[in-house]
DNA sequence: TTTGATATTGAAAGCGCTTACAATTAGGTT
DNA sequence: AACCTAATTGTAAGCGCTTTCAATATCAAA
């Protein structure tokens, strides 16, 4: 049997590979007995375009990447990147592009292989984590024209680059407001070291204040990296200002919180209340369950790709910001609603 | 500036597009001088040739897929593919592959993507997360000349297709011997519904049994869904009949039996011992931590990855099979240790 | 009926690479 | 010196598709 080609297809058809190519793409002018002819064939054969031609003759390879330059190291259990995956994913399946996926431990390598992904046309185009896109990559990512999509706002060049982010001011204020309208009035905040998203919760943390007329005690701020014991350390470090409120830029770091709040002996809500952001799966099931700030991480990654392949389609300088909403989910450890014993 | 293309590093090194096509494929017969001159040209504008040209004229794509047709839905927490994914990646990247992810919520959707994605000629080769490898896969793997490797044995075809697994029944085997020695004597399995992984972990544990000279009770066998909650309602069914082990076949399963063993006021291990298999994250914080099986999705993935390029490299008839060790991890959970509190 | 626009198709030129194949050269061998 | 083998390079033919371009067919308006 031969191998099943456009002309292939054409010969069986009765009609030029043009034509089928034509069918096949849904090209207009085509007399309807003709299009049904060639499509019957195609379907009686199964016959698929080979990807790899197509993408070769019509500069367009129908490859979405998904570059993470800074996984964790040996543990996955990132759960940015386990939401953001099948999100990216289910939206590349719906948009028939075929997702990449390239995950680096280290920005080196990160941005040796960045280069070899731009320059070797696999892709047509480009999801970045952010963070990590700023100094190292913004530079490669400019030379070439491959259109790119970044998570999160950049520090730099924002108004120039495309990316998909969450309203982060406004959710850090909803949940500070949240524990201002309950009555606290020496809020704490901690927060991982600057990235962008950092600095919009403070940013919302500071507005809230501000709109209550409370100035900001630098006594009560918290700045370190972003794991639970980072939250815990600087929540030691926090609890002799006493504060009767946190607010924790993320869960991880929240959980931390608790942690150092329980060992002070004190209570979560009634001596101090914590509310976070992220809402992440440990953030429901912490003692108390977190009042946080929601984000879904799959909806950004499927809103990416939807940017990035309307970016593609517009034109590779095309700009668009996307900023989605959060909203704030009331759990105990604000006090708002009763804490209850899991069943 | 033109287009950086074979033929254009060609003309700035005064030479043929053929030869600076084998200067990058590492052709054995170049004129030492000449290679360098095009390398230094090579290096210097960070020439990478294209891929889909690539890949049509050697009909190698340089694209390794990895299909996934029964992601759980919404929630990406599955530890499997969390660990999976960046063994995968990690080794695409060593080997210079690029990996493509396909994933999809319902075998029907995953079948009629894989029909897409073997006939398109997208990826040189797939890796296939087992289960439902088996009856409605098969056929259309066969078909295709496309190679492919199993994560897992099949339930058929077995001697036919390449697969990477885990010694399932050897490591079910320790997991019992281990109980065993610790003198249970009535110990009951839970599995949930039979596939390969199951159905061999069943076969260690009998034959751990029958080493022992003990005849298998039928009613200290509990089959269900591997949720938490399967456990924990099939360990329920169990309790009335005494048994002094229990042998999980998944973490998650055995969690549900710490709680439904905990629930009835019974001890573990003093009551009841508790044994699993997979080592998730989970186990380790489980309370008491549990005695497990351990394997690596990750090195496992990995492995898939070496095994596929050698097909490919060898021809898609090679068969290869790839049989993992586990290791048991002795934890609390089967009082082979003191009970600790954590710290 | 003539005419200009539009619809419909096929021929053919690539896309950027790999890879026979042929041509040339170099290096030994009688 | 004639000759054979192996090394070295270029020429050119595709890989399977898209997409101009040109040719023809069709149709409504004049």
């Amino acid at each position: 049997m031969p191998k099943l080609t456009l002309s292939e297809i054409g010969r069986r058809a009765h009609v030029s590979s043009a034509t089928v190519s034509r069918v096949i793409n849904g090209y207009p002018h085509i007399r309807p007995e003709i299009r049904e002819r060639v499509q019957k064939i195609i379907d009686e054969t199964g016959y698929q375009p080979n990807q790899m031609a197509r993408a070769l003759a019509s500069n367009n390879t129908n490859i979405v990447g998904l570059f993470v330059p800074n996984v964790v190291e040996f543990i996955f259990a990132d759960p940015y990147l386990s939401s953001l995956i099948p999100g990216v994913s289910q939206a590349c399946n719906v948009r028939e592009s075929t997702l990449a996926l390239f995950l680096y431990h280290t920005k080196e390598e990160g941005q040796r292989q960045l280069r070899r992904i731009l320059s070797s046309n696999i892709v047509e185009g480009l999801i970045i984590t952010a963070d990590c896109s700023d100094t190292e990559f913004m530079p490669l990512l400019f030379e070439n024209d491959v259109p790119f999509v970044l998570m999160g706002r950049p520090s730099k060049f924002s108004d120039q680059v495309s990316f998909v982010d969450y309203d982060n001011v406004g959710g850090a204020y909803s949940a500070v407001k949240h524990l201002l309208q309950l009555g606290r009035r020496r809020i704490a905040i901690i927060t991982n070291t600057l990235n962008t998203a950092a600095e919009d919760r403070t940013a919302g943390y500071l507005r809230a204040l501000e709109e209550w007329g409370i100035r900001p005690d630098p006594d009560l701020r918290g700045e370190g990296d972003f794991t639970e014991r980072g939250g815990y350390l600087l929540m030691k470090q926090l609890i002799p200002q006493q504060p009767d409120a946190v607010f924790s830029a993320s869960d991880t770091m929240a959980i931390g919180v608790l942690r150092a709040i329980h060992e002070a002996g004190l209570s979560v809500p009634d001596d101090i209340a914590v509310t976070s952001f992220d809402d992440l799966p440990s953030a429901a099931t912490a003692n108390p369950p977190l009042t946080t700030v929601h984000q879904s991480p799959q909806r950004q990654g499927a809103l990416a790709v939807d940017t990035l392949l309307e970016i593609v389609k517009h034109g590779a300088d095309t700009v668009r910001h996307i900023v989605l909403p959060t909203e704030l989910i009331i759990r105990a450890s604000c006090g708002a609603v009763q804490t209850r014993s899991l069943t």
